[in-house]
DNA sequence: CAATCTATGTCAGAATACTGACATGAGTCA
DNA sequence: TGACTCATGTCAGTATTCTGACATAGATTG
């Protein structure tokens, strides 16, 4: 009796949201025995990979609002993971950046998410993983497409 | 020179995290104008689909902790959405169920909810929704696989 | 039958993220 | 140049969710 429903046995943003939650506690559970919390992580991986993003940017990156990253930005600055410079560049874009002690931090962090990324991917072929990508890709852009437009 | 590290550009689990975030946001903007959240929304679908579910039941079903679902289910109680028997019929379980009231209040944040669902499939073929079906069960499973086996 | 284990509902406190608000710097435009 | 718009960093307060803890009911096991 699936009346009008969304039918959540049938419905894929039901399944995305069960695959996220999965992803999300199977993080947080390698990441517990380090202290680490999964936007802390963010955090410090976007860092890795792009340095000198501002706070918006690594906020946008973690999915997060500027707000929570700052915070989480002040509490890693006090404890040495990040630096920022007292002054900006130009604007007011406080460029971060990891020091040595917030990439040897990240190491062990990020050998602990790709054995759960790996996990995640297994049993799929890399037809699949393509197929993964391209579709999640479209999900975004139509998703962005009209949140506000018309 | 992309390192050791997970590689954000090409990693499916921050395309996961990323898609999920996009449909939460959909579904937050759409759901605001009817006074209801997105756990608000999940738990009453829910029972509209599950009647007699418990408590416990739809934590799980919602992906958050039985804790606060059961605040959110003392609200939904309060505010006449929601009904559950003052004991339980056995063991501890109250099994909960829609009022008219809530199935009122359901109607539109389905069709609400539906329109994002439509957007976010739109550009995808009936194979690729297949694919992407078939691609998001098997993350799911093998994330919960070893979860704290071996 | 008794002991143990598991799952449930619930209360209380802690952690986390969000919304609102403000000042400031850069870009746009008349 | 001056007015306007937009994005940023940051502070404060609110809201939401989680973790910890307890008592209780059913199932399991010896």
């Amino acid at each position: 009796m699936s009346q009008s429903g969304v039918d959540l046995e049938t419905s894929l943003g039901y399944l995305l949201k069960e695959a996220s939650s999965a992803l999300r506690a199977a993080m947080e559970e390698v990441l517990r025995p380090l202290g680490m919390s999964v936007t802390h992580y963010s955090c410090l991986e976007l860092l890795a990979q792009r340095p000198g993003l501002s706070n918006s940017e690594l906020a946008r990156g973690a999915f997060v609002t500027r707000q929570t990253m700052n915070v989480l930005l002040q509490a890693l600055e006090r404890e040495g993971y990040v630096t920022r410079p007292a002054e900006a560049p130009v604007g007011k874009v406080l460029p971060a950046r990891l020091t040595p002690r917030g990439r040897r931090s990240l190491e062990k962090a990020t050998a602990a998410v790709r054995s759960v990324e790996v996990r995640m991917l297994a049993g799929m072929t890399e037809a699949e993983q393509s197929a993964a990508f391209r579709i999640l890709k479209s999900m975004i852009h139509s998703l962005r497409d009209g949140e506000d437009g018309a």
